[in-house]
DNA sequence: CTGAAAGCGCTTACAG
DNA sequence: CTGAAAGCGCTTACAG
């Protein structure tokens, strides 16, 4: 049999309430405290999450939600947030909700009742209705990289718009008058910011793109090595090229290998993500990074802040440095 | 206030073992049953699965172990096991248990105590030992696609030691006696099995492949690339090559595109496991695909089984074929 | 088939 | 600081 709080209480010959306010880090004499300490380690007693969970109402354990787990970078971001709960004595549970048709009403049932005390969502991996009924449960939510409809969370973005900005400025700088876009699914908070500083920096300079050289919601790698081919192909193709996205990237990356462009010379381009399979493909791509563990810790920290503290500190909207890996597949255009 | 079932017994006038009764599928007079089903529906009732979990000592979520989220192609699995456990009313979550050092404590103190009812653990993610533990436990395990050396546990693995024999034969079909291997962590089970079908195959045919075209414990894009890079700068290279894992498979395509070796013809190829990103970089390439689908959902019968039915039915070891995508990296030979 | 009562393992006021 | 008692929401024998 396991062992459960009456034995200890049993064997320390204390009661139950006593161990208990000792399990929950509440005043103890210092003696009855070293019975204790010493009857659980001889009896290997863990406490039952369950049982806990049930009275207190409240749990230690969070869930991360992210969209689904193919073809999506967020993978990268589960270590990072593990790693800070863990050391704050929290547990987590990844769950996938968009992977199937409908899911999101199931996980929403699962995370309500008090299975989970608070909830990292990634990049409109929640419906805002579905946030909205997590708050009214009194379970906090943070968002990390997008801002729901329903504004009443903590949320910790990367700072895409900045980002957007100082790829455009990179190309301004080596020369580059004829620019182009390709991204994915412009719903998509993040893709949508990257997008507006961008072209929020263009236009500043005078340089707006042709519309043949903007392309969006692009939603695997083949449409977007079909989308860079198309864009290659015009009669007067752009000198440098911004992917807004992980898939976006890597399939352009592909169809530049593929096609055996010479970078650099030929075409500049910028990455939106990364990954050690860019360099695999081609070295030393110039690549703005999310900055994955900072992310994770400051979500953390609000979400066990809300946690502890019920009281109504105001909302929080941090923004996170993305790191740019200003590498060399941007280069001075060759003036004709 | 949530409702409770307390509410639907006072509601419907019945007792609370008779909404019980309902609710685990036990007989209930059909007029209780319409009644308590409008009740249900009205009050909006769902059942907190925590008092349940600790009341009963089992609850309806299965844990899904997985190494870990980056560079691995496990994310895949996710959604087949979501699909076959909603629709027998269990709900999951995804653990990572090797990314991080020394979590599989923590996971093991989490799965325990009645928060999970049943394991399933994928490539070695679980140690025998944490495996053992769980069992002594009665939380069934399943394991996909390893046998840990505590076998008392269901397992269910892909069939990679034919799949091995079939790469072989591939190659001898098509007249190559030079061959070559590149794998990752031999002590994988599956790259072992795949390692030991293929050179077995080789042997019986009189074809021991030499020791420099062997590499193993390749565990990176960029040690594969250099693998590769060093056996094709052999004095006399292999006219074909097996790439055992994900990783080396897609660090190997990226090399081979990247050095503009023209297939078919220079060399013959074929990758265990794929990714439409090798379609993005090579088309047509010869590649072994697990059956994810139909592994996820013999894990889950197996697992049901195991906590419905507590009688000691002998331990099933079943093997799923892999998909071999007979594309187009193998030719025949071009004899000197 | 139905219901009253006990109990899962823990926490929470409430006295002392 | 400590302890007795009630209770979290449900399930489980046990009578009827």
């Amino acid at each position: 049999m396991k062992t459960t709080i009456t034995d200890i209480a049993k064997d320390t010959g204390l009661s139950l309430a006593t161990i208990s306010k000792y399990l929950n880090h509440k005043p103890v004499l210092p003696e009855n405290m070293k019975k204790i300490e010493e009857s659980i380690a001889r009896l290997h007693y863990v406490p039952n999450q369950v049982a806990q969970g049930l009275r207190s109402k409240k749990t230690k354990t969070i869930a991360l939600i992210l969209p689904a787990l193919e073809n999506c970078l967020w993978g990268k971001i589960v270590n990072p947030i593990e790693i800070s709960l863990k050391s704050l004595g929290f547990m987590s549970i990844v769950c996938t909700s968009k992977s199937n048709e409908k899911y999101e009403t199931t996980l929403l049932n699962f995370l309500l009742h008090n299975q989970v005390c608070g909830v990292i969502a990634v990049d409109h991996s929640l419906d805002s209705e579905t946030i909205c009924i997590l708050a009214d449960n009194e379970i906090p939510v943070v968002c990390i990289d997008y801002i729901p409809e329903y504004i009443g969370v903590d949320t910790v973005c990367s700072d895409n718009y900045q980002k957007g900005c100082e790829a455009a400025q990179s190309f301004i700088r080596h020369k580059h008058q004829d620019l182009s876009v390709i991204g994915g699914d412009v719903n998509s908070y993040s893709i949508q910011q990257r997008k507006k500083g961008f072209l929020d920096t263009l236009k500043n300079a005078g340089l707006i793109p042709r519309s043949e050289y903007c392309v969006y919601n692009v939603d695997s790698l083949e449409s977007a090595q079909e989308s860079l081919k198309k864009i290659l192909s015009l009669e007067k193709p752009p000198t440098g090229i911004v992917f807004l996205n992980y898939l976006v990237s890597l399939g352009c990356l592909a169809e530049i290998v593929n096609s055996q462009i010479t970078v650099p010379g030929r075409l500049s381009f910028i990455c939106f993500d990364h990954d050690t399979l860019f360099d695999a493909l081609i070295p030393n791509v110039t690549a703005i990074e999310e900055n994955y563990e900072l992310l994770g810790k400051k979500a953390v920290e609000l979400l066990i802040m809300r946690i502890r503290e019920k009281d109504e500190k105001p909302l929080q909207h941090l923004h996170v440095p993305s790191i740019f890996y200003d590498k060399s597949s941007v280069v001075d255009v060759i003036m004709p």
